[in-house]
RNA sequence: GUGAUUGUAGCUCAGUUGGUUAGAGCGCCAGGUUGUGGCCCUGGAGGUCGGGGGUUCGAGUCCCCUCAUUCACCCCA
């Protein structure tokens, strides 16, 4: 038992799922650029204020989960990420990104930190991929983000799918909406649970989800958000919809879903996996039209966008059994010494090898020819390139193709020459 | 924060009503083959039985505490 653990809800990445986590880092970016979507880094801690102020402080989130710290005793509070959209929307907004281009189409794949209890498909320390569509009202921006999302999904082969999706109108159709809910849920206060109670005053929506039995009860009765909607919500809402039903992607209309952050307006979508557990949730974003002005920002700033969860999608696709023809890389030679009194002779050929771009590796350990051959088949080694003192004396070096195990003599350069034929130093990109 | 679950070798796990030196498979190392891998055979290394306390002649096994794991609730990716 090792002294020391990773932190809770921390987890190692090592080689063989890295190669995982590398073809889905390779779609994500083949599909951003396909799509016209620009990668941002930004730090991984903020100053607390920027996540109150957006995500909103009556959300758990911001309520309960954030990892905050005091840099140095007089210090502005310093939070580690919790979610990308308030990090990308405020670097937006300092660099004042919309006058030098008033369209910004933002992509990341980053880590994201949330004090919560660990469990199948929830840890502490997570990424993300997500885009911001920054700068456009139109309902086609939804539908852009969207897309890009779920031709992702496509692309990585991934079934059991559904995307919900919902309106939750402008801020005048909530605001009115939201005095009604108030008006129909007082006769039943005491009836609340206690995060309901907490959400009556500020985000009385948010008991519209909640998935405590005793809740939805009292609110099968509660006045729709829908009624409330205004013309403009409506015609926005069907754009979205249409603009989705043209490019053949299957959706529900999900009336209750609202999802916990404060600041969406208009669409908010979320896709769940049947792969996954408890945790279904795959994605999920929408429109954020007054996250700019929260924020400070002295006019609004429309914009859209989503975050799918790394892990997640990770787990839905090895479920599904997406990753069965990954191959690590191996490596095109193992040099093997006979004698370690001829490993100093045997690196300068491994030396030449590389030059030439042949990948090459060596056992360093100073093991026995068997354990050496035994390492290059565990490594899945193409070849092994002999070094005793027959080859160092006639010049040529003997080759084993370690999946024939046919073997010939030959000349180095030789060697060389055949491998730059069959796999050149700069291969096109595909 | 709440509930449940599981902690025995590097990994996956056995371990009978408490009873001698705690086992298996896989993996690892070495030899069989002193210049040739995979397959096979033989051998070897590797364990504070999560930790602490208690009951007992005797605890991996029973009791208490603690730490960790996993799953679920809440909520979210």
């Amino acid at each position: 038992m090792p002294h020391y653990q990773v932190v809770k809800g921390a987890r190692d990445i090592f080689p063989d799922e890295i190669l995982q986590w590398k073809h889905i880092e390779g779609v994500i970016h083949r599909l951003a650029a396909l799509y016209g979507f620009n990668e941002i880094r930004t730090p991984v801690f903020e100053y607390t204020e920027l996540f109150q102020r957006s995500i909103g402080s009556s959300t758990d989130i911001v309520g309960k989960e954030m990892f905050s710290f005091l840099p140095d005793p007089a210090g502005r509070s310093i939070t580690l990420r919790p979610e990308m959209t308030a990090g990308v929307m405020r670097a937006a907004l300092q660099k004042n990104l919309l006058a030098a281009a008033p369209v910004q189409k933002l992509y990341y794949i980053s880590e994201l930190f949330r004090k919560e209890r660990p469990q199948a498909g929830r840890q502490r320390q997570f990424s993300q991929f997500g885009a911001e569509l920054l700068g456009v009202s139109s309902p086609a921006a939804v539908a852009e983000v969207i897309t890009f999302m779920m031709h992702v999904f496509e692309v990585l082969g991934l079934q059991g799918l559904t995307l919900r999706i919902n309106t939750l109108g402008n801020m005048d159709d909530r605001k009115r909406y939201r005095e009604a809910l108030r008006n129909y849920l007082a006769p039943f206060y005491e009836q609340l649970d206690d995060a309901s109670k907490e959400r009556f005053e500020k985000n009385p929506l948010r008991i519209l989800d909640s998935k405590n039995p005793e809740m939805q009860e009292i609110v099968t009765g509660a006045p729709k958000l829908h009624d409330y909607l205004g013309r403009e919500s409506l015609d926005d809402f069907e754009k979205v919809l249409f603009y989705l039903s043209v490019r053949g992607i299957p959706f529900q209309i999900d009336h209750r879903l609202v999802r916990g952050l404060d600041y969406y307006s208009y669409t908010a979508f979320e896709v769940t996996s049947s792969a996954l557990g408890a945790q279904d949730a795959l994605g999920g974003g929408g429109r954020y039209d007054s996250l700019a002005v929260e924020l400070g920002s002295s006019g609004e700033v429309p914009a859209s966008g989503f975050a799918v969860g790394m892990e997640r999608l990770l787990i839905a696709m090895q479920k599904q059994g997406l990753f069965s023809d990954l191959e690590a890389a191996a490596p095109s030679v193992f040099v093997i010494v006979q004698q370690q009194e001829l490993f100093d002779q045997a690196l300068e050929i491994v030396t030449r090898l590389r030059r030439a771009g042949i990948s090459t590796v060596i056992d360093l350990a100073g093991r026995s020819m068997k354990a050496q051959l035994r390492e290059a088949n565990r490594m899945n080694a193409a070849n092994a390139l002999f070094v005793g003192s027959d080859e160092l004396a006639s010049g040529k070096c003997t080759m084993k193709d370690l999946r024939s195990s046919q073997q010939e003599e030959c000349l180095l350069e030789e060697i060389i020459e055949k491998f730059r034929q069959s796999e050149p130093l700069n291969p096109p990109r595909s």
